[in-house]
DNA sequence: TGTACATCAGTGAACGCGCGTTCACTGATGTAC
DNA sequence: TGTACATCAGTGAACGCGCGTTCACTGATGTAC
């Protein structure tokens, strides 16, 4: 394989960001090299540098897609859903599932890029707009944020308690919490912290 | 410097374990090297093999020291006010103040180790022991997992969204979220999600 | 208490490996005529 | 439409650098007598 026409060159360079996506949200940007998203899709490393500029590049562009089509989803499942309450009951049993746990690879962009964003400040910008359209998405204002810190707290514990009893405890702790929220006053609200 | 008396080696050691808690903290397990780490406290690298297997090993130590150290101050924080729910209304005061966002190196553990751990599986048996204590902490059972779900996350998205000003929005929703938790019924809960 | 020797914490340099990046090369694609 | 040539996506190897780890060495500490 030598040169390769103008539009399957296109969607090479797709595909590359695609499975960045997916490799990055799984074992993080620091474990994951160029060399290992271009095998991922068959390619060799060397072509890399033909369609992005650095790694950095690819990362910001990674991150870019994974909201986008996150988001996305989200706006698909309040069509089928018909309403927005309903969606985002249903977003809370998979978001504190077990699959989404184990998945980071096609999970939520905002705990599977926040370990290395947080140390990456050239992303920050570009990870700040998707949190705030995802959070948005939930609700407008701070009870989306707040909602989706914790969404991504939850997440984020389970996964590195994972395989460890407290791992589902967390998820379940977590996912009660959220749900709570939504239908308004639980009937323990007001007993956290209160009780030693 | 060569031969160091034993009382002055021990402390040497503890010196690193300390150095590394603050800087894995502060800079992520990856980005923090042996060399920083020695540097940091005025030795060298070499030395570290003497008293350290690995750099596994640092990890797994200092990660025990700072959950160990944060517990003690939340515990201290508890005699100091004489009620546990003033103290839990202290810590989420700081914990969601600006000062701890920029400075992980002495801060939430849960949160500084969060990102290194969910891919270190080797130490996620003691990262979930700190967690568990660090709820219990806060409260008995779920309610103290999913509210410390909620602490971390909210100051992940902080730092993960540092430099924007989403990053203040999300410390004062998640602190206003918090607090509401424990003061039982807020007049908006409910409509959260509800008004798409 | 003093002396002689073994121990070993810390030094500084080197080794290996992984990874981001570069580069000469290939040969099908795209284009000019 | 066909031909000749330039372009350039992808290849595979190499370069540099950082970092975890190893190792020969140093000389003060600790100990045996």
């Amino acid at each position: 394989m030598s040169r390769v026409s103008q539009a399957e060159a296109k969607a090479n360079r797709e595909r590359v960001v695609v499975a960045a996506s997916r490799l990055f949200r799984e074992n993080g940007v620091a474990k994951v090299g160029i060399a290992d998203v271009m095998q991922s899709i068959g390619l060799t490393q060397g072509g890399f540098y033909k369609q992005f500029a650095s790694k950095a590049a690819l990362v910001e562009e990674a991150t870019v897609k994974a909201f986008a089509d996150n988001l996305q989803d989200l706006v698909a499942l309040d069509e089928a859903t018909g309403e927005h309450k309903a969606a985002w009951k249903s977003l809370l049993e998979s978001y504190f599932s077990i699959e989404h746990r184990d998945d980071p690879g096609s999970g939520c962009p905002a705990a599977g890029f926040a370990g290395d964003i947080a140390r990456l400040p050239e992303h920050k910008e570009t990870y700040a707009k998707g949190v705030q359209e995802l959070a948005e998405w939930i609700a407008p204002g701070e009870a989306g944020l707040a909602a989706y810190a914790a969404l991504v707290g939850g997440i984020l514990l389970a996964r590195a308690t994972e395989g460890t009893p407290l791992s589902e405890q967390i998820l379940h702790a977590a996912r009660t919490a959220a749900t709570d929220a939504v239908e308004g006053c639980h009937p323990n609200a007001g007993k956290v912290a209160a009780e030693k």
